[in-house]
DNA sequence: ACTCCCACTACAAACGGTTGCACGGGTTCA
DNA sequence: TGAACCCGTGCAACCGTTTGTAGTGGGAGT
């Protein structure tokens, strides 16, 4: 029934192979048959077999993306990246969500292996013995996080969290609280790195909570037991849980930013449309999904060049050796949730703080 | 490099026949060398190619979704049921997002046709003889959109809006604002539908406004024109609009649910987070997705019978006609926006409306 | 002991493309 | 005018798997 290399060669007086380069090996063929074949081809509507294609050639034109959990925006956000890039590229996208589950993103990847040409991974909880095994099945590319010898699209994770405390230092904060994510996660290592490195420097010090769950809940959970320390600001480990810490302050009747910031991480679309707006900071999603599929179809052409050219096999095992990243910047966007920290250590319940009401209202479409 | 059929057949000492059957069709070899074949695969670590399977099988493995907006959380959860029930059933998913363009639709649908067994689409704004060119390149189900001869997952979006028309009702609301979305979209003329055969059996009046972006900055637009006419509730298409009718009722001053009630639909999950948390209707968005790949599925088995078997060209032809829908059920969750309505024409700039307090605030984790 | 049968296995074709190689015919140069 | 050459095309093998068919062996029945 589908039409096939065959037909239109029939139709067009010409061999298979002549077909294929036509449409292929341009060069190869004279233009007036050239012409001749994509006449044919467009009229029978030929469309190539894909299977019949990777077969031989051992290419596919497809990619895979695994994230751990497509109900955090983040990720939605990154697979929009992902999925763009690819599609103007010329290839078309797999994706699984793995469930934060290390075993389930193993069994993803090796399923997925055979048909793609590569897998880009959101694998904040694997081990790096883990992804190591991963990437000899296929090529792989990390996102967030670094393992040496894989590539990954990185986003500057420290510089994020030097610019809120920047900023919190700048109010004259002086003791503020860190709710962590999950511990195994590699953002959270990493902010906490970033964390000590930029608190010192700044005269700040920083009580830290958790580890939490990285949503709504755990940011609920978080806000009393910052509340319950002296601090004068919380710092969440991503929106969600920023979301979660405000609306626990505005239940117990805490004024923010009058009694307590609040900042959070990644910019959600719904950091700027609660009220107050929450002061966060940007992290490239998109432009991180774009770039995680620049560094893996960089990846697949060095290793099919590899292949194709008459290599040692040293360099071939040597494969993409990849140490190549690709830091993204981040950066803060100051809204409603920050603002000076009280003297006062005891507001009247309720009362209204003046502080609050002067500060202008921004929003920002994102 | 990657190790075949063949090489399993060497280390059992079968022929590549037998292995293939002792993966496949196990009965048909002895249990002794079918173990041996099984040993062989396991040690070697074989992985079958889907590319070569599906070149003679005709069957992929694979099936795909396209969705109009990723960044919509509605098609998030859609996203995910899809992924989940793939996943169970042994099928992997293509996904791509046609960012609202039917011609991108079309173009998805034809470059994954020949690598999918089938597709789920979410097409509100393609045209149903668009669609009906696109279900004769694959197989096809559809999602919220009801085309005779193409199945489909449906939520109930009639009753949907009749049950926030009963709940605004009986707290006494006589006139009501509705915020449309997308005019071409089906879920907005369902809503549409719905809404006038309930509003006129319950002595509403409706008025309309929009159509707007189905957002956050939609519902803005949207909530001014409902203030300035006399009515004391505002239904919007879905939760993002309705959040930011919401979010310019609180700048202006206006009292939720005081002098304005607010009502969306999708129950996302910032409805239940944001102050005050929104009323709205929980759409079946995971569920749907499992239905519709449910209903997908046995298409493709459908297909694929009529084929392998000795069928008439007629009843090829006529394929699954697929006169098959499935329609889910939703339900209103009643939050803390929506109340009974004051007599009160003006109620003074600012001031806190004594309902508000009393009511007590409900939180739900959807 | 011979035949028949059945269970199991091997052989080979096929799926739809790609690609190395050879060949045919025209052009160019000695 | 003949040889060398090159461009354009066809032939055939191959990718890895499935599957129809043929063939082999052993066991049972008479």
């Amino acid at each position: 029934m589908p039409v096939t290399i065959h037909d239109v060669a029939r139709r067009a007086q010409v061999s298979p192979s002549t077909v294929s380069r036509a449409l292929s090996a341009s060069h190869l063929v004279r233009v007036t048959t050239r012409e001749r074949v994509l006449a044919a081809a467009q009229e029978l509507g030929y469309q190539p077999n894909p299977a019949a294609q990777s077969l031989i050639t051992g290419r596919t034109g497809n990619i895979g993306i695994i994230v751990p959990d497509l109900s955090n925006p983040f990720y939605t956000g990154v697979l929009r990246g992902v999925q763009a890039r690819a599609r103007s590229a010329g290839y078309a996208v797999f994706f699984a969500d793995s469930e934060e589950d290390p075993a389930a993103e193993a069994a993803l990847v090796r399923t997925m292996a055979r048909q793609v040409d590569g897998v880009v991974i959101c694998a904040p909880f694997s081990t790096d013995a883990q992804l190591r095994t991963l990437a000899e099945l296929t090529t792989l590319t990390l996102l967030n996080r670094r393992l040496r010898g894989i590539p990954a699209a990185l986003m500057d994770s420290a510089g994020a969290i030097r610019q809120v405390l920047e900023h919190l230092a700048a109010l004259g904060h002086r003791r503020c609280a860190y709710l962590n994510g999950p511990q195994a996660s590699w953002s959270n290592r990493e902010r906490r790195r970033g964390m000590r490195a930029s608190a010192a420097a700044r005269d700040l010090s920083i009580v830290e909570f958790g580890p939490f769950e990285p949503n709504f809940d755990g940011g609920v959970a978080g806000a009393d037991l910052a509340v319950a320390s002296d601090v004068t600001a919380i710092i969440a480990y991503n929106d969600l849980m920023a979301l979660g810490a405000l609306s626990r302050l505005a239940d117990r009747g805490i004024a923010v930013p009058g009694r307590m910031s609040v900042a959070g991480f990644d910019n959600l679309l719904y950091a700027a449309m609660c009220a107050p707006p929450l002061t966060t900071v940007a992290m490239p999603m998109e432009a991180g999904g774009r770039a995680a599929v620049d560094l893996l179809l960089a990846g697949v052409a060095h290793r099919h060049l590899g292949r194709s050219g008459p290599v040692t096999l040293k360099s071939v095992s040597s494969g993409h050796d990849g140490g190549t990243y690709r830091e993204l910047s981040t950066h803060l966007i100051v809204r409603a949730t920050t603002g000076t920290p009280s003297i006062v250590t005891s507001i009247p319940a309720g009362g209204a703080d003046p502080r609050a009401a002067e500060r202008p209202r921004k929003r920002e479409t994102a």
